[in-house]
DNA sequence: ATTTTTTCCGTTACCGCACACGGAAATCAA
DNA sequence: TTGATTTCCGTGTGCGGTAACGGAAAAAAT
């Protein structure tokens, strides 16, 4: 074990009779070799267990890798900048190995940015792609020519029924609906819920959180048959919209205390409007760390936020890619659904 | 940043007007320069930005790292076999690097053996050490010794008063305490609280627990001052003594609900009692995702579990000392404190 | 002035691998 | 049988450093 492979490219050459030449042409996979000569080096590598050194390796092939990754594009302290500090991370360990990467970004309710980002990514012939997609059928129009190029890629977030990716990272978004209304419950006597939506027109896109909200309907329904769902509609641009909404809501529903969800990760909205009209009496409970929703978290107006290190999504997604160029090494699990964090206001600063 | 890192030695021995050969000397302080040779060197390399490439570096110089874990041995289940598995992880890590790793394994409860393989790591000469620590003043002897032969060391679990350790990843054991007597009582209207603990005698050992049942005691005693918190002491070894001390607690308290914490890793002693008398009106909080542990929540004998990956400190210990040797960059922060994770029936697959 | 010692530096042989190049052997075509 | 191809393989160079070696120039000793 202290020795370290000491089994070198040239060992297996002697041991199997050939030139180190041969050797790597079999590694490689560059033909040119006997189907003889190969089995036997095959069969030596094996017996001596050789693993390339790949110091030696990149240095040798002074390729240049280059990581494409493309997602929705963001301001400050929305969602997908937690998405952005994972590239970051990432950035840095495949750096380590030459490999450079950029943040290719599309708006994400405009579908003709999300083409021209492919095609800009094509262009630039990667030699591995990132993405998170919200576009369906585009999606799978780019992951096909991505197979067909031979450029393997990665999902993040959510993934599509393509199955030529190389591996995805993401949440469990049913369960982590279905694991919303356990923490929301929390064995209460729950009579009604309201849940908080938002309204957006969808051309077409895949919206994550659908599932999410099954898991969390389908817990109700198991546990609190009884229990009344109520959707509620607010509009992310317009306050004075939104507080209207959520006064009639509260004009409606005499209860003080009651039980609101979100499933996605803007809770926030909610929280500020409880803030400013001063309503603790609520339990709320809403995904994502962003830092209003763990300001709101603090503050005591969100009870828990589920959480899912996209961050570390992506970050495993980078690495694997890496791991793939560099080591043509696969990922262990193709399918990688990250856990569930629950953050109250005692470890919500652990995670950030 | 395509381009990467594209001034080598040669360039800037070309630059300067000496040799590669000087420039290596510069490089690494090995004398026999003279002093406007020197000068000449340090003012080209920093104006190119040279950096050297690592790989070439490693290549030339055979160096061969090695890395020892010195953590409790266990037995399948146990506790310190998480830590383990983060060691295999970062054993692959590290041997991409060529660097190789060796745990070894000392009886937590035994002061002579932790001596003994305290030196044989030192005898053994590491490049780096990763120490888990349970004694007190023989670690900090030990580490001492490290830090005179230029070793760096990591803790892991928990750390010591010392500060020429190089980091340390672990839990906010306080906090976790704290933490988890907000999830016990979750507003509710609790009188009584049962600790359990192990009965064992410390010689001298530094129990990390005792931290966290202070950060236990002190949430208590902030939000429900009238509670009255009851200490039960259990022998690990002996079921019949354990279940008899259980069935006491039983009969001496007769209010079916009980609220019951323990602060290790063994809440499965509870939790099997419970099973066996088949009493599942309590709520049971405790700590660490040992397989017994997980048994026992995905059957509710267990509310929820605190954990805090310790496969990932030990991980990010090993990465951390890997790229320290490698790279020479200390990491970003010295003191980790890992995230405190709330399990419940309905996340916990997810954390395996 | 000559010899000896230091000081300082260039040269060179790797490290393990990738890949281009060229050539021998085998196969095919004539 | 001979020339043209194809198949297969060995050799060699270089990637960017490291470090041993040896020697020229400068300084010190005689």
């Amino acid at each position: 074990m202290h020795e370290g492979n000491k089994v070198t490219i040239n060992d297996v050459a002697k041991a199997a009779g050939v030139s180190k030449g041969t050797v790597d042409r079999v590694l490689h996979d560059r033909g040119e070799v006997s189907a003889r000569s190969k089995e036997k080096i095959l069969k030596v590598i094996d017996e001596l267990g050789y693993k390339p050194n790949f110091y030696a390796s990149i240095l040798a092939s002074k390729k240049n890798f280059h990581i494409s990754c493309i997602i929705p594009e963001f301001c400050n302290g929305e969602f997908w900048e937690l998405t952005q500090r994972g590239i970051d991370q990432g950035t840095e360990y495949a750096g380590r190995f030459g490999i450079s990467l950029s943040a290719m970004m599309y708006d994400q309710y405009d579908l003709d940015s999300f083409q021209h980002t492919c095609s800009e990514v094509l262009a630039s012939d990667p030699s591995g792609v990132v993405i998170a997609p919200m576009f369906r059928n585009e999606t799978l129009k780019f992951a096909k020519e991505l197979s067909d190029r031979h450029i393997p890629y990665v999902y993040i977030d959510s993934k599509l029924e393509d199955d030529g990716y190389l591996a995805y990272y993401g949440m469990p978004m049913y369960q982590s609906g279905y694991l919303c209304a356990d923490i929301l419950t929390d064995g209460r006597d729950v009579g009604k819920i309201h849940i908080i939506r938002i309204a957006r027109d969808k051309r077409g896109l895949s919206d994550p959180t659908i599932t999410r909200r099954t898991g969390f309907i389908d817990y109700i329904s198991e546990h609190y048959p009884e229990c009344r769902i109520e959707n509620t509609f607010i509009d992310p641009k317009n306050k004075e919209a939104r507080y209207a909404v959520l006064d009639e809501m509260f004009a409606s529903d005499t209860d003080p205390g009651k039980y609101i969800v979100m499933c996605n990760s803007r809770v926030h909205f909610v929280a500020d409007y409880l803030r400013d009209r001063n309503i603790r009496t609520c339990r709320v409970i809403g995904f994502d760390v962003l830092d209003r929703n763990l300001a709101a978290l603090r503050d005591g107006f969100v009870q828990a936020l589920i959480a899912q290190h996209s961050d570390r999504q992506a970050a495993a997604a980078i690495t694997a890619l890496t791991d793939y160029l560099i080591l043509h090494e696969a990922p262990a699990k193709k399918d990688n659904y990250t856990q569930m964090d629950i953050l109250n206001r005692y470890n919500c600063d652990y995670y950030i």
